[in-house]
DNA sequence: AACCTTAACTAAACCGATTTAGTTAAATGT
DNA sequence: ACATTTAACTAAATCGGTTTAGTTAAGGTT
């Protein structure tokens, strides 16, 4: 069973690759190809399972039906939820998506979005390491379909979807609050991201609203690299410290489920000594001891949004300006906070 | 900043698009190329950011750098793990990865092969739904560089990475039956898999060298699609029924954490009423309440084997035969079984 | 009978690289 | 002084499709 070509199928059938080529795709009635001749070929194709050379069709096409998908790490379950609906819907529309991580790091990102392009992808999704302000540029300015999501570059007008990070956290923040906890300590990732920029802001106009003075010593700003090592010093400062608080803020899913580790390794008794709460959640935080109240984020509608946006930009569907979408989350309440 | 093609930067330095290819290959040398024109041409390319077009490249090189990825769900936390190392691994050889979820659908694993083929790529990795010998002989027939791993059709002389799936689940129940347990109960999913298959193995002949007697009524096969539902049955009919159990062996993470869930519902206190215990993990299982005893995979090392033999394999480096590799897996005991 | 349509096709250019098979002019050998 | 080698290139074919710009023959007009 040897392969076959579009110019075997033109041989065998004595007629013209260009013949072959618009019956094949969809094309043969409006070029007034004879239905017998139609046949024949759709017929000697399938019987011979005949399939175009994606990387020919692409180069002579100028698109490639892929699209590349750029986000900080596959590994971790965020992204990896939504890469699985991303993939689903492009597959859903013709489309294979080609990924990459970029480690949070902005020269990689900057190297996958060129090696993405030079692979002519029809579009790009990326979740930024928002270091990228000249690629961004440059996309923007060749006209290139993307989306951001997740992290965006709030002083450009581009497409994006997020969640709404300010307003989770001060959700989760309020609740501790609401519950008579007083002392509220933030473990957080050293800014710089936008995302947990809000993050830090919603915690702090929770408090402000509570009439509570914001403690400095209150906020740990962690390396992501060191974190595991750094999470430790903040919770011991938080919890052993002079003057112990009695609820702590994670800005992240890992940031949770370490704290939570460390706190049981130090026998402080969740919630009773210290309240815990989550942005963004791991699957098991509800069968965790004790299960961790959360703010979760709507995966799936943050998948299909991307995917929509993009698609539409694409197919050139919507020209009309940009689309930044910020979607809500959910706080999700568990016993990690008493009741 | 106009785009550049090969052509372009030979028109501007009149030189031939031969000589910027080679040169920018890196065979200027072995082809006798000047140093000065080596050297303007490397200048010129360097200064307005060429980057040569893949598609064209693949097309004419019959090689695309690029590896195929088919798993049955990207969000899952093994797979989307075994992803991330396949994904920096690769990257580091200068192959991007294009990836796409067959969701457990035999026919959509055929698809997928197909449509990675024809986009090219130079491998394929596949964890199989192991009913597709068609496509797996195709491969094999047409000495396509793949490995599979995590399934593999043992009756078929192929490359693939797996783990000691017999050896794993029965290290769990002889951890479970050392403790004193004695009914000992299996929820896995319908056979059909060879991994599957080999834990249900890996359970009776942990039973069996106990001269515990196989009681039919405590193994529940469960659909994957229905399992929050099944489930519920099983551990229902486990817990409660007229025979009930004291421990129970969990076959995949998700089943062992949704069996918790339940558990915990049905308010069976474990360790003390129920042990249990499971095969793989989520990152959460530590601090779960109770933690989960587990067995865990080497997913660094499942990866990497992977990475390598495809490299090897698609690289032609050895030729000869096929390799196969079983990984042990690792006994990880917290608190699920009582000490 | 000359002219115009139209149905049914096709030759050849093109996409942007790689690579084979030369060519040319200078240097070297005898 | 002529043949041979070599350094330094290049023209053109090729990869496998898509697409533009025709061509040809039959049928319809006037």
């Amino acid at each position: 069973m040897k392969k076959v070509y579009l110019k075997d199928i033109a041989k065998d059938l004595n007629v013209s690759k260009t013949a072959v080529s618009l019956v094949l795709n969809g094309k043969g009635n409006e070029n007034k190809i004879s239905q017998e001749t139609q046949q024949k070929i759709i017929e000697y194709a399938k019987k011979h399972n005949y399939i175009p050379n994606q990387l020919a069709r692409g180069l002579s096409r100028g698109k490639s039906e892929t699209i590349g998908l750029i986000i900080p790490n596959i590994s971790d379950t965020f992204y990896s939820k939504v890469a699985g609906v991303i993939e689903r819907k492009a597959k859903e529309n013709g489309y294979t998506v080609l990924f990459s991580s970029s480690y949070e790091n902005p020269e990689k990102e900057g190297e996958l979005i060129q090696s993405m392009l030079n692979r002519q992808v029809d579009g790009l999704i990326i979740a930024s390491t928002q270091q990228n302000q000249k690629e961004i540029d440059f996309l923007k300015k060749e006209k290139f379909p993307f989306v951001l999501f997740d992290r965006h570059y709030p002083s450009k007008n581009t497409d994006y979807v997020v969640v709404d990070n300010y307003d989770g956290t001060r959700k989760i923040t309020e609740h501790l609050l609401n519950l008579g906890r007083k002392k509220i300590g933030l473990i957080t990732l050293k800014p710089g991201l936008e995302p947990i920029a809000q993050r830090l802001l919603g915690y702090k106009d929770a408090l402000a609203t509570f009439n509570i003075d914001l403690d400095k010593d209150y906020i740990f700003e962690i390396e992501r690299e060191e974190y595991i090592h750094e999470i430790e010093k903040a919770i011991q400062s938080l919890v052993l410290g002079k003057n112990p608080i009695d609820a702590i803020v994670f800005s992240t899913h890992y940031l949770a489920s370490q704290g939570l580790r460390l706190l049981k390794k130090l026998n402080i008794s969740v919630p009773e000594k210290v309240a815990i709460v989550s942005f963004d959640e791991l699957s098991a935080f509800d069968i965790v001891d004790p299960p961790i109240t959360s703010v979760i984020q709507p995966i799936n509608k943050i998948g299909c949004s991307v995917i929509d946006i993009l698609l539409n930009k694409i197919e050139g569907i919507s020209e009309q300006g940009t689309k930044g979408i910020v979607l809500e989350t959910k706080l999700e309440i568990r016993q990690s906070c008493g009741q």
